[in-house]
DNA sequence: TGGGCGCGTGGGAGCGCTCCCAGTTGTGAT
DNA sequence: ATCACAACTGGGAGCGCTCCCACGCGCCCA
């Protein structure tokens, strides 16, 4: 019976054995056809096409994971917090990019939002089951073993930033440098002289990047960075807000601030009117992230735009290239930022 | 060899087979402990649950969904367009909520988006060949026909909002009408005599509601609306900024509005400042969504809150229950909206 | 003209599970 | 002690696909 079994799936639609017998060909030829194998003659492949066509045959996800081992879902990892922190743009922009790459190709996007040690634990453990054929980590931490781990068991991973400079795991990263040193430039270049920065906490990365940016962007000007000027935050509003103040005590004869967070830049801009100082009067303000409160801010808020969706987009080819011929080669793209000048400086 | 066949998985992993062997007992025990039936004796229950515990055995999700014709997964299908206007905090809260209710059962979700009407027609063969258990249909706009084509076709769907009073699709919904009625009566018990509202596009349930929210509030207090003081809007900033105006040129008295929308609020403010009124002073100003945008304005929005995270859990539960039972009740769920008072009224 | 050779093709053997039907055991009633 | 019955348990038969081996056929070279 097995042998010779034409008969629908369980569920009423077409399987593979139907086709191939519209098609008077054998299940094997469907299956080549449906892979895109080149070898099928020309004349096969229409008829089985027709077949498929005519019968409205979709080939069954299950069966076809169980068979080639391999399940054609990705899974995107985000720590629970930061879908409240950087709700947006950053979690919709990645999102919006990982989809629209992933469109063509019947990929399944799974999401896993992470909020305990146990649940992270729970995932690595899918993972390694070959649940999934390729994880995307979205804010991973200095500290976090996971992209290792999972490298290790050999599932491919991708990133998006990176924990230092010398990261090993593949990884797309956007220009935190660059972006401060824009910043910091476009502030002299309208003739500010005394650029102040409110940086984000030292133990991560990217906050370190965009006090570099800083920095370097005030020697290639011919001016030293004077520590007063620098003001630590957490990228917290309520950290801006005090780094603005302490920055003040400190030097009130400052003119400029680049924020390393827009949260931060609303802190500030609170503490500049506390002070009775004005935007951009007497002190110019830039951001960085370029999310919807930048825009609007009174006034609106000039900030270095991440390219949220291009990120997505990059890392999802990177995985997806990683997957495929799981070649030697470890990505690590670094996508340029940009500045969106607004009324603030 | 493959009725004694004992071996690992492909992939080095254990299987089901092992698991029985190691506890000396056969598959079908093996597979009833799993999924929890009753009729294991309890010595046999403890010992499979070792031998899972020592071979850290993980069930195969394909293999699974295979044999017993489901897929442990569901999908939460968003509107391309929706990410980016409601980013926040509609489409990240929804999100939380659902993957919060579905930490513990081990069903996957599967987050599409959708931004063509081809996209659309694919996701819906998708869904039609049981590749996923169920669908979580976010923002549906009231001509879509996808509800009901799911249903049809005896898919378990739960939408977030409906499409009008009637209803028949499954559904959880905020309080609208009640929302804004909480936002009016706040005004009122403000002290403020004239209040106007900015409506959503009319042929959206979602600001019908609010404007019947808004009518009923002022009939509780014994006074009939007047359209003068009813300016429609499409939730866009500028719309919400054109429409003041309006209100302004028609009623200069008014002393209070209504917003359907936090971004509209943030319109009116804006021409509010033109005109060279005060908030609140001259004008009381209350919003709805509760955003970010509403806490960082000056002075902070009061808003009319929607339970996100708490929607998100509710449609979940409400699906998770269609596919279990598949009972006949169509859950019809609404939850209570809250006011959220700060300094602009 | 015969023996390769390779392209196309058919279909058996599984992938790791669940379902279900027998079979085995233990229990209580007769 | 005997039988009926329930409570458990084992394992065959698939689920719909991919993989791969074997087979048939036409072609080229000797």
């Amino acid at each position: 019976m097995a042998v010779t079994r034409r008969g629908m799936g369980r569920d009423g639609r077409p399987t593979l054995e139907q086709v191939a017998a519209r098609a008077g060909v054998g299940r094997g030829t469907v299956s080549r056809v449906i892979n895109g194998s080149p070898r099928v003659s020309e004349r096969t492949r229409a008829a089985v096409q027709q077949a498929i066509a005519d019968l409205g045959y979709v080939p069954h996800r299950a069966a076809r994971a169980l068979a080639a081992n391999r399940s054609d879902a990705i899974a995107l990892v985000v720590p629970e917090a930061e879908t409240r922190l950087f709700a947006e743009p950053y979690f919709s922009g990645i999102i919006r990019g990982v989809s629209a790459e992933l469109a063509d190709t019947d990929i399944q996007l799974l999401l896993t939002l992470i909020r305990t040690p146990k649940e992270r634990q729970r995932f690595s453990q899918y993972a390694a089951s070959h649940r999934v054929d390729g994880v995307l980590l979205v804010s991973v931490h200095g500290d976090d073993p996971m992209p290792d781990q999972l490298a290790e068991m050999g599932i491919p991973v991708v990133m998006n930033g990176r924990r230092s400079s010398d990261e090993l795991v593949p990884h797309v990263d956007c220009d935190n440098v660059g972006g401060a040193q824009l910043a910091v430039e476009h502030l002299l270049g309208r003739g500010r002289s005394t650029v102040a920065t409110i940086t984000g906490p030292s133990d991560m990365y990217v906050a370190r990047c965009r006090v570099d940016g800083y920095k370097e962007a005030l020697r290639a000007a011919g001016r030293e960075p004077d520590e007063d000027l620098i003001a630590k935050g957490d990228f917290s509003e309520e950290s801006g807000h005090a780094a603005m103040h302490k920055l003040m005590r400190r030097r009130p004869e400052l003119d400029a601030v680049f924020c390393a967070s827009d949260l931060m830049a609303i802190g500030a801009r609170r503490a500049l009117r506390e002070l009775g100082r004005s935007v951009p009067g007497d002190v110019a303000l830039v951001g960085f992230d370029d999310s919807s409160l930048a825009r609007h801010m009174d006034p609106a808020l000039t900030s270095v735009r991440q390219p949220m969706e291009g990120m997505g987009r990059a890392m999802t080819r990177a995985l997806l290239a990683e997957i495929g011929d799981s070649g030697p080669d470890r990505p690590r793209l670094v996508l340029p930022t940009e500045l969106v000048r607004r009324g603030s400086s």
